[in-house]
RNA sequence: GGCCCUGUCGUCUAGUGGCCUAGGACGCCGGCCUCUCAAGCCGGUAACGCCGGUUCGAAUCCGGUCGGGGCUGCCA
């Protein structure tokens, strides 16, 4: 029997990250197996699905790399993956249910219910609806077909217990007492989740439900319903949840959760993709970055940790730091580019381009996220935004002014303007003066990039030109004299 | 409150009764390298929640306890 997984996401937001992994430990174990991915898209809450965030959760997959084979866009068997274009459907298998007498029109009111459970909370007793006021069937129909509304329940078996072996848990048990005759139809006829999503798991013929552990107390729900549709039960694993630093499950006030934020935020696809991978499963060995191919091909559900884990910044940043050393260079320039544009806030022009070429090198060694790279080469084009505190640092001593001056006469004099031609006049000029590269050299690098960090020195001076440099040399002489109030 | 999941360094994890005086990675600390910052290299810090039991032997098995989390809607 093939494989055959499902992704289905509900609209109402944009790709968060842990979605984001579930979405990626299905794709690995389909790809793993060489089965089948599913892309529906659960959207029968009509008030918050919109499209804005089904392209987003479209993009934000594309981004991984994660491709389908079956559900929106690609087509498939089903026609239909939209849960909203299924609606008649799911009416019509809450009508089967109820008549195969695995479901009833319930005409308990909310008080009823909320008495219910208040009475159940003072004795101490699960919370859950048992049906007690149930009708007979002949009553119930004789009500709806008088035009009265009214919700269909499932009619949980009673006593009775759901027992379940889950790929990552391992056997699970579930006392029906626990779990209560729960609503499949709205009394305005539209589906809840868990039929909706229970039917098309049965109708796509889904063999694995590999979905997050907040739906762990609803598997019972789903169990049944496939019971009652005398469909065969699909295998559930049930992920741990990503949390915040605090432990409580990610969210918003944990700072950027969606997956958008982070491409935009300089993250590399392949990082985070990695990085996802990693956080709950482990390869078996002692590697943390690991190729695609090799979580395809060792990817393994019992491997997956039933911990819940914290998602750290930290350690995806050292990770994306990772795969951008190992980008090709050209790559890294391409991909940079859009980031240094947007610090900058206009287009680079093709000259620019030509000099970011030659020292982005130097940067991808130093950056740990794409949004850094346009502070380091800001220097290069726009007018040098002093660093009052790198001032500060560099220009205090004596030989601030020293290697200033000296350095504007050698630059001016030097035939070739080159890195070697560069380093070699300034080097003679810091052994001249008895300087040490880290005294003579820091001075220059403030008044050439203001900073004390930026890309290698010699380099740095070789692309930004000439003039560039002896301007910005005297700007900073002029500027130290009047410092130290000798005008 | 009820039900459920879960508990190895700060964090992610390896570990399935002896190979564990518990391994790796991030972080942190120190050193080397060095024109700054990174990167790289070397070294260090740091954990089996607790209490019982089973066993010749327990991080690994059992019970309890404490802690963390999730669910508890005619949301998904």
């Amino acid at each position: 029997m093939t494989v055959r997984v499902r992704f289905p996401p509900s609209p109402t937001g944009y790709l968060h990250v842990g979605t984001g992994r579930t979405v990626l430990y299905n794709w690995l174990f389909a790809r793993h197996h060489g089965g089948v991915m599913v892309f529906r898209v659960d959207d029968t809450d009509a008030e918050r699905s919109t499209d804005e965030y089904l392209q987003d959760i479209i993009e934000g997959l594309r981004w991984l790399g994660i491709d389908w084979d079956e559900g929106i866009i690609v087509g498939g068997p089903a026609g239909e993956y939209r849960q909203s274009g299924r609606l008649a459907r799911y009416r019509e298998v809450a009508r089967q249910l109820v008549d195969s007498g695995w479901a009833y029109y319930d005409f308990t009111t909310p008080e009823q219910l909320e008495a219910l459970r208040a009475e159940a909370a003072a004795a101490g007793q699960s919370p859950v609806y048992d049906g007690r006021f149930r009708l007979p069937a002949e009553e119930a129909e004789a009500r709806v077909a008088a035009g009265e509304k009214a919700p269909i329940r499932f009619a949980v078996p009673r006593p009775g217990e759901t027992v379940f072996t889950d790929a990552i848990r391992g056997e699970l048990r579930f006392d029906h007492a626990n779990v209560d005759d729960f609503v499949l139809l709205r009394s305005d006829g539209t589906p809840t989740y868990h039929l909706a999503s229970a039917v098309d798991d049965v109708d796509f013929a889904i063999t694995h439900i590999i979905r997050g552990e907040d739906l762990l107390p609803s598997t019972p729900k789903h169990l049944l319903i496939a019971e009652a549709m005398g469909a065969p039960a699909a295998v559930y694993a049930h992920l741990s949840l990503l949390t915040g630093p605090d432990g409580a499950k990610l969210s918003k006030r944990h700072g950027a959760t969606s997956l958008r934020s982070y491409r935009d935020e300089g993250i590399l696809a392949e990082a985070m993709r990695n990085y996802l991978a990693i956080l709950g499963w482990s390869p078996g060995t002692d590697e943390e970055i690991v190729s695609l191919e090799t979580m395809v091909d060792r990817f393994d559900l019992g491997a997956v940790s039933k911990n819940p884990a914290v998602f750290d910044l930290t350690k995806l940043e050292w990770m994306n730091g990772v795969y951008i050393r190992s980008l090709d260079p050209i790559e890294f320039a391409s991909r940079a580019l859009p980031f240094i544009e947007q610090a900058l806030g206009r287009a680079l022009e093709p000259a620019e381009g030509e000099a970011f070429g030659t020292i982005a090198p130097l940067v991808q060694e130093r950056a740990r996220r794409l949004t850094e790279v346009g502070a380091q080469v800001r220097f290069l084009f726009a007018e040098v935004e002093m660093d009052p505190v790198s001032w500060e640092a560099v220009m205090k001593g004596p030989e601030a002014g020293v290697a200033l001056a000296g350095a504007r006469i050698t630059l001016e004099a030097l035939g070739t303007w080159d890195k070697a031609g560069i380093e070699a006049a300034l080097r003679r000029l810091l052994e001249d003066h008895g300087l040490s590269a880290r005294k003579g050299l820091q001075p220059i690098r403030v008044a050439v990039t203001g900073s004390t960090v930026s890309p290698p020195l010699f380099e740095s001076l070789e692309v930004l030109g000439r003039e560039r440099t002896l301007d910005r040399l005297r700007a900073a002489e002029g500027r130290l004299a009047e410092g130290s109030g000798l005008q």
